[in-house]
DNA sequence: GTTAGCACTCAACGACTGTGAGTGCTAACC
DNA sequence: GGTTAGCACTCACAGTCGTTGAGTGCTAAC
């Protein structure tokens, strides 16, 4: 048995309407709402084809048909060759992103918030990782006596912070002085380079050992948990809306997995580094996720690095409709790292 | 009618039996799971008196009790005046904090996720908040060609940051210059002072603008929107463990409370600077919590200022076991950023 | 190839019933 | 007078059973 353009059509209107309403829809239903001059009796034989075809389900005998996952591979197929990515409410979205110059995290959490807002799923959003960032700047700014704060600043615009002792009291002139000969010494480096540096120049500038030292700990510690990168998550309790959660122990299961954001950022980054990424169910590869469809997309920052942002929804998500903002977010995203500062 | 000893050991026993369980208990459960030596037909008296006096209610005529929120009150009472706030496993617990000194954000981040996993309830902590921090040192650190990055550091060691531009090229010794003079000017100051400043440093060192005016920027910035601190959460899937909420709509309500930091910030931290406290039920003033109980506690740091570590629960929550864990990292929290740096 | 008609299936819903946990009351007991 | 045994009563809960209606597959006519 072959597919042909009428079984596409009406497969398409299958799927259309149980995204809509995610309840198996019956042949009466297609017949009807869909005009496509068929009776329920010919669209009954067609569906019948396209369940032996694979594409549709039939949750038991007297209930309608609803689409298998390979249906909504093919709807997402076509939908990202004609690359007929809508461009819905393009306006409306523009303006999401104003303002000042923010951090990183700040319009990663902001991205995440939107994203679920407007599409009613779940939305995360990964900060880039990608090549070894190269240290540009290294300062130490006084914090009180014997502490200080070590701000460094990498080629992408990254920044890493942390607190550490520094022994004795030191004014902030020789705080500075330190600052300037350490960024002398390791500009370019990655922090793997730079710690193997760090021996070395304990030699040369010898005195601020306690500083170097604690300079130290923290270069290698940070080096070695190369920190996931930021994770933000938003709209976790909209899936709940969904009957498909009606059941509260997946909803629990569910939501559990969104709290470890370590394995949520590797479920998510797992797509490679392409544009667009559609995960329909089984394809996830996460058992909890087997009836949930995750779709992803990337975007760059300076360094030529990847972030993603990615949706996680029910498999009958409204795919146009979330790859549309996915997208317009995506290049948001991009201009604002790409651009300039920060 | 008056409360006598033996109706406040029946009425412990049902509220001990009730937060285990969670299902009404009966008179025959009390009399032989609790021996007090008397027949179920006694306990059923005394129960019947209990429910006049308000610390039971009946779900319906042919069910056990449960107990009110008037006898989680007095329960919880008891439990604060005597002071009796068991150290349960309080050496398991003295670990979870240690090594290197870290920042206030992962610390904070952190403990709400031990708490909630030693709770199995829902964590909330909340940053310090208090007196106007005062600026100690500002320091620019070049990012790139034309943009810079505030660092902050105010008494409290709170550090606040954020890109600036800086319009022209400006090298490291000219922003550390600026640096110098900034914190000379500024130190001991408010943020708001500061703003009030900046019209004055205007003047008197002219030139570099674009620097000043985008530094200005941000501290009246910073200063208007009082940044609501941070807000860990940990655990918000713990509570669908609870049959209170196997109703996906209530769970889904609270779930998305749980999401606006900002108004759970205002519920948490709603109760005052007191030690400890115990909101049981409608006493939370929150509606979408009429069946949870909030218990919080403070910690402090370094500049005087309270932070709050809180759970919330279900109103059957195991509060001695709550309220020792609370106390025992409260603690923590408080040696650790009362204690030195950071 | 399309459609009308019909018999058939089966989840969902509501009515009904039996069961058991639990109560309140009364009368006997110590 | 407080405590207890006994008994009638209540009522949520779970299971059973018929009804309903959406939907199918098949067949025969168009």
């Amino acid at each position: 048995m072959e597919m042909d353009e009428r079984k596409l059509r009406i497969l398409q209107a299958i799927i259309d309407d149980y995204i809509l309403t995610g309840v198996p829809v019956g042949s009466r239903t297609i017949s009807k709402k869909y005009d496509m001059g068929l009776s329920s009796a010919t669209i009954r034989n067609e569906m019948s084809d396209l369940e032996e075809l694979g594409f549709l389900d039939q949750p038991h005998v007297s209930a309608g048909r609803i689409p298998s996952a390979k249906a909504y591979r093919l709807y997402v197929d076509t939908l990202l060759k004609t690359g007929k990515i809508p461009d819905d409410s393009e306006a409306s979205l523009r303006s999401h992103f104003s303002g000042r110059i923010h951090q990183m995290e700040d319009v990663i959490d902001h991205a995440a918030q939107v994203i679920s807002s407007l599409t009613h799923y779940t939305a995360v959003v990964l900060s880039p990782k990608g090549v070894q960032p190269r240290i540009q700047t290294i300062q130490l700014v006084p914090v009180n006596e014997d502490t200080a704060l070590v701000v460094i600043v990498t080629d992408q615009g990254m920044v890493r912070d942390s607190v550490i002792r520094v022994g004795r009291q030191m004014d902030s002139d020789t705080l500075y002085a330190i600052s300037r000969a350490l960024t002398a010494e390791l500009r370019g480096s990655t922090l793997q380079e730079a710690c193997e540096k760090m021996p070395s120049i304990f030699e040369r500038i010898n005195g601020n050992d306690r500083v170097l030292q604690e300079l130290y700990g923290f270069l290698s510690e940070g080096q070695k948990t190369p920190r996931r990168g930021h994770v933000a998550v938003g709209g976790t309790s909209n899936m709940l809306a969904y009957p498909e959660y009606s059941d509260v122990d997946k909803a629990r299961n569910f939501l559990s997995l969104m709290e470890t954001r370590d394995k949520l950022a590797d479920i998510i980054r797992g797509s490679g580094g392409m544009s667009f990424t559609v995960r329909i169910g089984p394809e996830t590869g996460v058992p909890e996720m087997a009836d949930c469809s995750i779709v992803t997309a990337a975007y760059s920052t300076r360094g030529g690095q990847q972030g993603t942002i990615g949706v996680i929804g029910p498999t009958r998500m409204q795919y146009s409709r979330v790859l549309s903002i996915l997208n317009i977010i995506g290049h948001q995203l991009t201009d604002m790292f790409e651009g300039d500062g920060e």
